[in-house]
RNA sequence: GGGCGCGUAGCUCAAUGGCAGAGCAGUGGCCUUUUAAGCCAUUGGUUAAGGGUUCGAGCCCCUUCGCGCUCACCA
C-alpha cells in the first residue's frame, strides 16, 4: 500500500497507540446496544420516571468531534442511527481526555459505555464512563461534516464523483446514507416477492447458470470452459428452458431469482450481469398472468413503500390496478399510422417505414422491424404502467399462438416510466410447433450467428413428454428497484457495477 | 464502436493564456453543554498521463487512460 501524508498520520497513530500498549484493532467488541436502543431505553425510563440510570455499551463509526478542551462531544454512527457522546474530563481523566483527543479520528470505530442523559439542548446523549478503540481507520473517510436538518442528517462535501462511488462503492456507502438505504429497499422488493409468490403456492429452485446451450431470449452469451470437461458452457442468458422443463416434471408453480449474463452493451438501463425473476405457473396464461402481475406489484409496493404511488423521472406513477392495455398492432396503428397487418413481410413492411422517414437497418426481418417500431413510438410514451399485448409470432418462439390468429401470438410486456419492466407469455407447450419455431428462428438468424436462438433438442424431448398449458413471466430487478427508488440509472442500484480496469489502483 | 462533455489538495469546488486558491478534513495551540461548535496559527498540488504551440499552459492543439451523457447495439 502507498500511504498519503493523512495516512502516515494516524499510521503514526497506531504505532504509538501500540507502544502505550493499546490494541487498536481488538479481538472483541463488548457492543451491547445499538444507537437507536440506546435512546428508546432512555426515553423509557424518562417516561417511567424512573430514578434508575440507563447504563449502555455502544459501538459505531467516529462521524463528528468537537473538543472543547476539558470536555467533548462527539457523535458515533451505526446500523441504527446516530448518537452523541459525551466526555468530560472529570469522569475520565487527564490521560483519557488527552488520549480521544491524540488517538481517535474521524471515521474508527469506536466503543463507549456510560450512562445516558439529556444535555442542556435536549438532545438524548451518552455520558462517556470509558471508551476504546474497536478499528482504526486509517484511510480518512471522504466527507466533511453533518448538519441535522428537520432530524434528517445532511453530510456535506461527501463523495460525488460517480467513479469513485462505483470503483470504492465500499466509502459510498459508509458515507451516504441514502446509498444504503437504496440497497434495504432493493433487499426489502426481493423479499416482498418472495413472500407474495411462496404464499401462492409457488415453488423457489435454482437452475444451472453454466449452460451447455444457451436460451430463452436473443442476446449474445459470455462462454466459458469446464476444463475437466473439455466442454464451452455459457452462462445463461435467461431461465426460461429450465424452468418449464420442471413443469414437465410435475412442479406446477415455480419461480427463480437470479442471475442472468448478456453479453451486450451496458446503458442506463442495461447491465451485463443483472437479477432477473421468472416464474411458470401451469394452467395460466397471458391474461391471468397479467392479473397477477398487477396483484404482484402493487404488493411490493405496499409493502416496500407504503404506497402504490410514486416519483420517477419526474412523473408521478401510480400502480393501482387496473393498468392500462395496449394492443400491440392498434398501439402502432395509433402511434404510426402503419397496420402491420397490411405489410405481411419483410420488404413490404420495410418500404413503408421508409416512407415514412424511419430509420433501421436495412435487411433487417419482420420481426425486428416491429420491434423497433414498438421501442421508438410506443415504449417510451408508456410512463403509466401498461400491458402491450399481443405479438408478432416471428419475435417471440417460445409464445402460444392466439386461436384464430397465426402471425399473432398471446404475449404482453409490461412498461413503466418508459422502461420495459416484464415480458409474459401464454407458453408454447405444442413440442411440434416448437421445433418449427426453432427452424425459423435458426433461419432469420442465420445472418448473425452469436445472436441466433440455438436449437434446444433436450428441451423438445421434455415438452415431448407432455407439458401443462401454463403462463411465464420474467421481470428485471434492478429495473424495479430503479423504478421504486427513483433512479434513472441501473448502476445506483448494483452494489459493484462493472468499470474498466485502472492501470494503476491504488 | 460513434458523438458530446468532464478529470485541479483526502472530500466538495474556484482560478481572462500571466504568482495554482477557498471551505471542510489534517497538524500545533486556546476553549467545561457543543452539534456543519468557535477563535488563532499552519501543512498539503507531477492540475489524470504523455507530447506540442507559446516569452509564459490547469486553460489552446495532439495522443493515451478513466468516468458521465448520448447514439448504435440489446426480441
Amino acid at each position: 500500500m502507498e500511504w498519503n501524508e493523512l495516512e502516515k498520520i494516524r499510521l503514526e497513530k497506531i504505532s504509538r497507540m501500540r507502544a502505550a500498549g493499546i490494541e487498536p484493532y481488538p479481538t472483541r467488541s463488548d457492543v451491547k446496544h445499538s444507537s437507536a436502543e440506546a435512546v428508546r431505553l432512555f426515553e423509557e425510563a424518562e417516561r417511567s420516571g424512573s430514578t434508575q440510570l440507563v447504563e449502555v455499551i455502544v459501538g459505531g463509526r467516529l462521524r463528528a468531534t468537537r473538543l472543547m478542551g476539558k470536555i467533548a462531544f462527539a457523535h458515533i454512527e451505526d446500523g441504527a442511527g446516530r448518537l452523541q457522546l459525551f466526555f468530560r474530563i472529570n469522569e475520565l481523566g487527564e490521560s483519557e481526555m488527552k488520549r480521544f483527543a491524540e488517538d481517535f479520528d474521524l471515521g474508527d470505530f469506536i466503543e463507549a459505555r456510560g450512562t445516558m442523559f439529556r444535555t442542556r439542548t435536549g438532545e438524548i446523549t451518552l455520558q462517556v464512563a470509558a471508551f476504546r478503540m474497536l478499528a482504526k481507520a486509517i484511510t480518512p473517510l471522504p466527507a466533511a461534516k453533518d448538519e441535522v436538518v428537520d432530524g434528517q442528517v445532511v453530510r456535506h462535501a461527501t463523495l460525488s464523483d460517480p467513479e469513485s462511488r462505483y470503483r470504492q462503492r465500499y466509502a459510498d456507502l459508509a458515507v451516504n446514507p441514502h446509498v444504503r438505504q437504496i440497497f434495504r429497499t432493493r433487499a426489502a422488493v426481493i423479499s416482498a416477492l418472495r413472500a407474495f409468490l411462496d404464499a401462492r403456492g409457488f415453488l423457489e429452485v435454482e437452475t444451472p447458470i453454466l449452460q451447455p446451450i444457451y436460451g430463452g431470449a436473443a442476446a449474445r452469451p459470455f462462454i466459458t470452459h469446464h476444463n475437466q470437461l473439455h466442454q464451452d458452457l455459457y452462462l445463461r442468458i435467461s431461465f426460461e428452458l429450465y424452468l418449464k422443463r420442471l413443469l414437465v416434471g410435475g412442479l406446477e408453480r415455480v419461480y427463480e431469482i437470479g442471475r442472468d449474463f448478456r453479453n451486450e452493451g451496458v446503458s442506463y438501463k442495461h447491465n451485463p450481469e443483472f437479477t432477473q425473476l421468472e416464474f411458470y405457473m401451469a394452467h395460466a396464461n397471458y391474461l391471468t398472468v397479467m392479473d397477477l402481475t398487477e396483484e404482484m406489484l402493487v404488493y411490493v409496493a405496499d409493502r416496500v413503500l407504503g404506497s402504490r404511488q410514486f416519483t420517477f423521472n419526474g412523473h408521478e406513477i401510480d400502480l393501482t390496478p387496473p393498468w392500462r392495455r395496449v394492443n400491440l398492432r392498434e398501439g402502432l396503428i395509433e402511434a404510426t399510422g402503419i397496420d402491420i397487418n397490411l405489410y405481411p413481410d419483410d420488404a413490404s413492411l420495410a418500404a413503408v417505414m421508409e416512407s415514412k422517414g424511419m430509420k433501421f437497418k436495412p435487411g433487417t426481418a419482420r420481426g425486428k422491424l416491429i420491434d423497433t417500431l414498438l421501442g421508438d413510438y410506443l415504449e417510451p410514451t408508456f410512463i403509466q404502467p401498461t400491458f402491450l399485448y399481443d405479438y408478432p409470432r416471428d419475435i417471440s418462439p417460445l409464445a402460444k399462438s392466439k386461436p384464430g390468429d397465426p402471425t399473432t401470438v398471446e404475449r404482453f410486456e409490461g412498461f413503466i416510466g418508459g422502461m420495459e419492466l416484464c415480458n409474459a407469455f401464454t407458453e408454447l407447450n405444442d413440442p411440434l410447433d416448437q421445433e418449427a419455431r426453432f427452424l425459423e428462428m435458426g433461419r432469420d438468424y442465420q445472418a448473425d450467428d452469436e445472436e441466433r436462438h440455438p436449437m434446444d433438442e433436450d428441451y423438445l424431448r421434455a415438452m415431448s413428454y407432455g407439458m401443462p398449458p401454463n403462463g411465464g413471466f420474467g421481470m428485471g430487478i434492478d429495473r424495479l428497484v430503479m423504478l421504486l427508488t427513483g433512479h434513472r440509472s441501473i448502476r445506483e442500484v448494483i452494489l459493484f457495477p462493472p468499470l474498466r480496469e485502472r492501470d494503476s489502483e491504488e
